[in-house]
RNA sequence: GCGGCCAUAGCUCAUCUGGUAGAGCGCCACCUUGCCAAGGUGGAGGUAGCGAGUUCGAGCCUCGUUGGCCGCUCCA
């Protein structure tokens, strides 16, 4: 089928009937834009952060990896300005019902405001008195009060709930690497340039999640914070996005579907000095964020140095200097494109268009399927289905494996289709023998994308497969 | 948070103007078949999102509530 007649409605009908994918809570009736990773999910999703760490830090020179507390020291979100920033001061139009930010109207009819210095109070007295500030959409002078959206989630420590014990879920895992910067530079003896690499989740309180896992208020990233010579950093800036860009291809992604996007000057954020997303094609929308690649210049250990009190800086050993390094960051989200890696890989193929007939198929890489093979036992009699299970329990050892003997061989075929499961291994009576003929003690091999089989003795299937699924 | 639409089996839906629910698919068992879905027989599964009201009687009418979808706002 064609990219884009694929829909969400059938990838997420799919997700929820196979166990992908679960509304969260829902025998509570749910919990909106929360979802449960079901047992053909977690391994999915397990996969491609294998994946991932393999290329990021296993097979990279440069880069190590760290899991870090998802709480940290509320002064580090202080520092890093998200308490304030992640306020925004919104108010809504009392005649029309839309909504704004109470420092950008002020900013459009009185530029030289320092919206910044104000309090969300002042900022209220300041529009009241102001009636010439009017609601872009209807014209109108009719605010409600600012209300203050903090997109961090706040929770306390201790058992009771007094202020000086607030803590913040963090709403990026960026900030544990910073952290940890002067730590892992002084453990590793890592000389610049070297990367950390972290997979963890955060947490943003969205006004508005929505279109599947795309965004959710707790979602999962996998970031690395590549710290480097201030210099150097736009040769790694190149470096990091083809090899991010690189990463989705060899897994699968087709580059027609993929988009990288320069940010406009006016688009940068403030401390970055460039900065590239990876897009990709969902069926929701043109294209939506996979992978942010910014060059954070030494903003953010510049920052922490200054708060903290503490040396960020590098001694360099070739020049003899001290510096704070600049940091190249891709920051990809993880449950983004575990759900790129399902649309690319959705499929309905006509079998029979006369009967209706269609397959569904998920191409995924072998290395991302849940299950990296099935046991088909051609009949439910015992002389097959031992040696089956058999297969089964030795092959478990090593790979995720299915056993399923259930129904006719095309049904089963199609379900191991509709899952992704790359190979299928059936075990007929050619293989164990019958009164007439002699045992060849060998299985047909299915493939899931060619339909295509071949015959192979037993005892070569496990290194056979372990060739095949291999990243 | 605002506006609109929606809510019946795991899924997709039916149930004539109110008379206490049915199909297909899926699932399970047995039979059949034995390398590409849908053959036969049987079976599990629903107090119609939840609560209240009107009525002799509510899946159907009214109100509330919860959840979902679409649009707007928002997305350092």
């Amino acid at each position: 089928m064609n990219h884009a007649d694929k829909t969400m409605d059938k990838i997420v009908a799919l997700c929820k009937n196979r166990g992908f994918v679960y509304a969260g809570s829902e025998i509570y009736g749910g919990l909106a834009n929360s979802w449960d990773y079901g047992p053909l999910g977690v391994e999915f999703k397990n996969n491609v952060k294998k994946a991932w760490l393999k290329k990021f830090v296993q097979e990279s020179p440069y880069n190590v990896g760290l899991d870090a507390a998802i709480l940290m020291n509320p002064q580090t979100w202080v520092t890093t300005g998200h308490v304030s920033s992640f306020s925004d001061p919104l108010l809504d139009c009392k005649a029309c019902k839309s909504r704004h930010r109470a420092d950008k109207l002020i900013g459009s009819e009185c530029p030289d405001v320092d919206t910044d210095a104000m309090t969300f109070d002042e900022m209220d007295a300041f529009i009241a008195e102001h009636t010439e500030i009017v609601c872009p959409i209807c014209g109108k002078h009719e605010f409600t009060p600012i209300r203050k959206f903090n997109l961090m989630f706040k929770t306390s420590i201790g058992v009771t709930e007094d202020s000086s014990s607030i803590c913040y879920l963090r709403p990026e895992t960026a900030q544990g690497i910073f952290v940890n910067f002067a730590n892992i530079a002084r453990t590793t003896r890592k000389k610049l340039p070297f990367g950390v690499c972290q997979v963890g989740k955060a947490f943003r309180n969205e006004i508005t999640p929505g279109n599947f896992t795309f965004r959710t208020r707790e979602f999962e990233q996998m970031e690395c914070e590549f710290f480097c010579k201030p210099g150097t950093d736009l040769e790694w800036f190149a470096y990091w996005k083809d090899y991010c860009k690189n990463w989705l291809l060899s897994l699968g992604i087709h580059e027609e579907n993929l988009r990288l996007r320069d940010h406009s000057p006016a688009e940068l954020a403030f401390y970055s000095r460039a900065t590239t997303d990876i897009e990709y094609a969902f069926p929701f929308t043109d294209w939506g964020e996979l992978w942010g690649i910014a060059d954070r210049t030494d903003y953010d250990l510049g920052r922490h140095q200054e708060a903290s009190g503490k040396d960020l800086t590098y001694f360099d050993q070739e020049t003899n200097e001290h510096y704070v390094p600049y940091v190249i960051e891709p920051s990809l989200g993880c449950d983004r494109v575990a759900l790129a890696f399902l649309c690319e890989a959705y499929d309905e193929e006509v079998v029979d268009a006369a009967k209706n007939d269609v397959r569904t198929v998920l191409h995924l890489h072998p290395f991302l399927a849940p299950f990296k093979a099935a046991i088909l036992p051609l009949s439910k009699k015992e002389v097959l289905t031992g040696p089956a299970m058999e297969l089964y329990r030795e092959l478990a050892k090593d790979f995720m494996v299915d056993y399923d003997e259930t129904g006719s061989i095309g049904k089963r075929y199609r379900r191991q289709d509709e899952i992704g499961t790359p190979y299928c291994i059936t075990f007929d009576f050619n293989t164990v023998g019958t009164e007439t003929d002699v045992a060849d003690h060998c299985v047909t091999i299915r493939e899931r994308d060619s339909m295509e089989q071949i015959r192979l003795p037993i005892a070569e299937v496990k290194a056979w497969l372990a060739e095949r699924v291999k990243f």
